[in-house]
This record gives C-alpha cells, structure tokens and sequence, in this order.
DNA sequence: ATCCGTAAATGAATCGTTTCAAGCATAGGG
DNA sequence: CCCTATGCTTGAAACGATTCATTTACGGAT
C-alpha cells in the first residue's frame, strides 16, 4: 500500500519526473516510454496519493457545497446539477448538509478551507455573511445558492422568492380564499421571510383578505404534520381556507395532518399551495400545486459562474455575470382546486 | 492565502514542531506558550492545511459512501447515519452516487483511492467484486451496504431482501390476489432478484398465483411512471391485480400513471405495494403499503463496523460482527387495502 | 568536422505538516 | 556540588507528486 512514483520510476528504469510526465501529459513523452511506465504502474497497482498532489498544486480539485437540508429533494436536485457541471472540468462537489444549524454550517466551512476548495458554494442558514466576507478574502470565491444578495462581492444564483410568495398569494386569493396562513420555518431563513413578503403582497392588493402566520422550528415533512395536526384541532370557524407552506416538505407534512381529519377536505375546506415542486409533489394524496424553482439549473449555473470566477471555465472568456436570477413558475395541481 | 505553520513560528518566536504540538497535543505544551501561538494563528488568519497533514498521515480522515441513487430519500437517510456513526470519531463521509452506473461506481472507487479514504462503504451497482476485493487487498477496507454476502473477506449490513420480498408477496396473495406482477429494475442489481425470488417464494406457496415480471431500466419515479402507462394501457382483463415495486420511486410512480387512468382504482382493481416506507410513501395519493427498512441505521451500523475494522472505534475493543442482517417490516397502507 | 535545434529524460527542490531524537533548563535528591 | 528526572522546546527528516532548469542524444545544415 505504499506505491509511489519513485516505485513506478525504478521499476520502468526511468525518471520519477518522466512517470510524472506520464501521468500528466504524455505526449512529451516517447511513446516507447509512455508505454513501459503504464505497465509499470498497472503491474504495481500505483494510485496516485491525492494529497501529495494537491499539496504541491496549492489547491484541491474539489467545490464545497452546503445545503439547508439533504433530505429535501429540491436540494439533492441541485447538488446533482452542480456535480454535473463540475465533472465537466474534471472536478468534485463536496456535499455538507448544515440541516438549518449555523454550528454545523461553521464546521463545514471550516473544512472546506481546510481541504482548500476552490470556491463555496451556500445556501446559508442565517444573516452571517461577514464568515463568508472573510472567507472570500482569503481567497476563496463564494457564490450564494438560492438567495439573493445585494452584496457586490458574492455571486449569486437565486430564484426570486418575492415574486414566487406573490405568485402563491395570488394564487389563492384568486381562487377566493379569504383567511389564508402561511406555514413558514425559521424567519432567520432568507427563503422563508421573502416567500412570505411576497404572499403579504399579494394579499395586501386583495380587499378583504387576512394573512395568519405560523412560525415553525424547521422546513420538515414532520413540522409540517405539527402545523397540521394544530390547524385541524381548531374550531372550523377558526382555520384558514388556505394555506401557503414555504416548501414542499411542509406542504407534504401538512397534506397528512389535514387529510387524516375526517371533518376537513382539500381542496374545499383549505386549499394548500407548496413551494419547489418536488418530484413528489405530483404524488401526493391530493396532488400538490407548489412554486416551481428549477433546481438542477441552479446547482449547474452555481458551479458554472464559480468556475468563470476562477477563470478555470472550458470557455472561459474573463467577463461573466455575477449574480443569475430565474424566475420561479406556479404549478397548479388539485390541491387549489387544479 | 499562504500563511503556514512557519509563519505562525515565527510570529510566535517558537518552533514549527511546538505549534503542531499547540495543534495536536496542547497538554505537552506550556500555557504561555500556548496562548501566545493561538494569538498568531488568530491573528494571521492561519487554516490548517489538510493535504499536508494527510500527505504526512499517510491517511485522510475520511470514508467513501458510493449509494445507486442520492434523489432515493433511503439512500439519503443511509447517508446521514453514517455521517452520523463517522462524526462521532471526528470522520467526514464522502458521498458518490453511482446512479446504478458501473462505470460512475468505478470513477468514485478511483477517486476515493487516490483520497486514501479509510474505508469505502458501497451498494455496488453489479457483482463485480473482483474491484472491490483488490481494493482491500490494497488495505482499504470495504463495508457492502443494503447487500448481503457470503464472502467472509467483507463487512456488510444489510437486510434481508428475500424475507421483504416474501412479506410483500404474501401479503398481495394474503388479500386475495391473484394476478401479480413484480415490477422492478436491472436484475444485476441484487436488491432487485432477491426481492423478487421472495415473492416467488411467496407466489410458489399460494396455488393459482401467478407471477409477471416487468423489468424496468433504472429505480426511479420516471421509470415507474412508464410501467404504469403500460399496464394501465393494456385490456383490463390481461392487468395484474397486485403489483410488487422494487422500491417506492417505482411504487409512486406507478401510483401516479394508474392513478390518472380514470378506468382503474386502487387498491380495488389493482393493489400496490412498495419497498423502503420512504418518508413520502405515507403521503402518496393513495398511502402506500412498503415493507420499512431501517435505513439510518444502516448507515450507522455500516461505518460502526468499518471504525471496528479498523480498530478505531471510541470503545474499539478487538472483535466485532463482519456482518450484520436486520429484518424487514411490513407496513399495510390503502393502497393494499389499509 | 562543427554547430545548432529539437526531443527526451533527469533529479534536485518544493509544497506544509507531523514526528522524533536530541537539547536545554530547572528543580529536587543524595 | 553533582546527578538525574522532568518539562519544554527545537529543528531536521519524512510523506509523495510535480516542476523546471539541465543534461544528453541525435539528425540535419553548413
């Protein structure tokens, strides 16, 4: 287990540079050469040692990423958009999963500067940019995944959650609810307060209409029962007939809660209105209507302008936006009536 | 960017051996001295680097997870046990997700060899265990995940798939089924056979059984859509009354193409059950009935038994199980009945 | 016969951390 | 006053791949 060039070098009766050459760029070398040192190495079964390699490079081959949540297929999806692009240059996503904690969004950063990533990629848990600041300082590009940033000094890539809260909001006043109730997480979550801005807009343009809020602790499929199984427990005079959850996850938690209630259907008695469109969300009891973000695109532009930041990019060309915003999409299914 | 041990040396006005000491051993160093190197490293933004340390080390301080699809939530769940399990001992998990691709699954095995990883945990994709079987040879120990096996030289946790796949087949037959079909993906994938050697098992017990096989190309929502659409499109009289998904992608999948077929009820005319109880499967149109694996867990135990072969483990004390087998559990929804 | 250019191969230096044998005080015991 | 034990600190060596300034070899031009 302890092969190593200078191994590979003696056994083909060369250079421990010329097996360098080799690996790295065989065409400076004889091909007669080429060959007896390929031999050499599958006979020993030499493994390149990374670390060596990277310890002279200066640099890993690897882009961090952290999510609020693993669990949430929105960001697998994404995680799989940015691995996409970054094979395409030959490179790794490290995948952390901060699971909404600002401690473990921390150790994470800290490995990832440890590891010496080329460049963060975060969809951050709290306000906590002045880490990131740093961060960036030392070098490290940043870019912001799925917010937005006023900061000239970070990428971002973001769908604007503003006009996807409006999007709901209006939605469901369109449909003619009145008494509507937005299931959020964490306000500190930049998602969660701007979904809710824009429902507060929309209802503000409708007459008549009155927005609840529902704090809860996480964006999980369990908290989402918590707020339903809460909401059923009301006198029917007392619900709201719709509901917006700032994700999937929650609408999901949600859908339980209210459809096991025997005196409560959706969508008559409360509409429900998510947000990402999960793949799940077409699946459930009563099929979702949900904000479509385009996940997998995310991940793929966040390593893409990561890339060009680092000049690194196949067609890199020097000048490129820093900051993409798309534009979230509704999608109505049964839940809202369909 | 390049502050290094040396720096901080001499900022400090000591040696580089007393700051590693200050790093790693700080009991075997003065207090003052201590304070006044933890001040340099503050103040010159000093970060560790780890390719040095691992090139020193010989070993990273990590462990390779290859799962067949990070967008399954068991594999996710898997996943974060073993995050778990490998955070207790101060490890990190490299995950790599194979996409029931041969060639990805090799692509991660080279990648984490060249990391010197600890250990790889791995659901392989085929029986290709030749390449894993070197890599242990190679001193990296290998850990089969959600796949038993009868060679002594590996690890594994699993479950045992047989005795799920027995569980869903009875319980199809138990409710008067009678027409089953087993739909499912590459039987190179052992999951996949033993699941449905099961239900033959289950079916050969139960005379006028009969068992079909649909075999689709990948685990997934998309493909289990598609076999939907072909039973749903077929004359009702040649659809299976009982259908056995390989997993729950499949099964809500499937949910969701027979369910838009407005000829077909389920569970009436056609029961389904999946495999996996995802945390999704109680939220489906129909609940949906799954035989529940403890995936977490498994993860857990997996990267419990890599520590334990390594002898690393915090109570590491020598022997411990190559293998571990845990049982399925049957989980009765509406979409067999309820 | 001499010189030049090109292609191929060499090997010492380098990256940053950890380790470890050795050095240096200082204090206590004889 | 010497000797030893103890507690801290030192600095060179090592890990393994890559780089780059040199060297070597050889065909062709003069």
């Amino acid at each position: 287990m302890a092969v190593s060039v200078r191994d590979v070098a003696a056994a083909a009766s060369v250079s421990v540079g010329t097996v360098s050459n080799v690996l790295n760029r065989p065409a400076k070398v004889a091909p007669g050469t080429v060959e007896r040192v390929m031999q050499a190495i599958e006979q020993l079964g030499f493994v390149r040692n990374d670390a060596a390699r990277q310890l002279r490079a200066g640099r890993s081959r690897s882009i961090g990423l952290i999510v609020l949540d693993v669990r949430n297929p929105f960001f697998t999806d994404i995680a799989r958009g940015a691995e996409d692009r970054a094979a395409e240059d030959g490179m790794t996503v490290l995948l952390g999963n901060s699971d909404e904690d600002p401690v473990r969004e921390g150790s994470y950063l800290d490995l990832f500067q440890e590891q010496r990533v080329n460049g963060v990629l975060i969809t951050p848990v709290t306000e906590d940019i002045p880490r990131l600041e740093r961060l960036r300082a030392g070098g490290t590009p940043v870019v912001l995944v799925d917010r937005q940033t006023d900061d000239d000094n970070f990428c971002s890539v973001a769908v604007d959650d503003v006009e996807g809260g409006h999007l709901a909001g209006a939605h469901l006043t369109a449909i003619g609810r009145r008494r509507l109730a937005f299931v959020g997480g964490p306000p500190s979550i930049r998602q969660v307060s701007d979904r809710l801005e824009g429902a507060r807009r929309a209802v503000a343009a409708a007459p008549g209409v009155a927005l609840e809020v529902l704090e809860m602790t996480a964006l999980t499929v369990l908290e989402g029962r918590r707020a339903g199984e809460a909401i059923a427990a009301r006198p029917p005079a007392e619900r709201p007939d719709g509901i917006f959850a700032a994700n999937d996850l929650l609408a999901v938690g949600l859908l339980q809660a209210l459809v096991m209630s025997s005196d409560l259907r959706v969508p008559e008695d409360i509409a429900l209105i998510g947000y990402d469109d999960i793949d799940f969300a077409a699946a459930t009891v009563v099929p979702l209507s949900s904000v479509r973000q385009p996940a997998a695109l995310i991940g793929y532009t966040a390593v893409d302008l990561l890339l060009r930041e680092l000049g690194l990019a196949k067609d890199g060309d020097g000048a490129h936006e820093r900051s993409v915003l798309f534009r979230p999409e509704l999608v109505v299914r049964e839940s809202t009536g369909g």
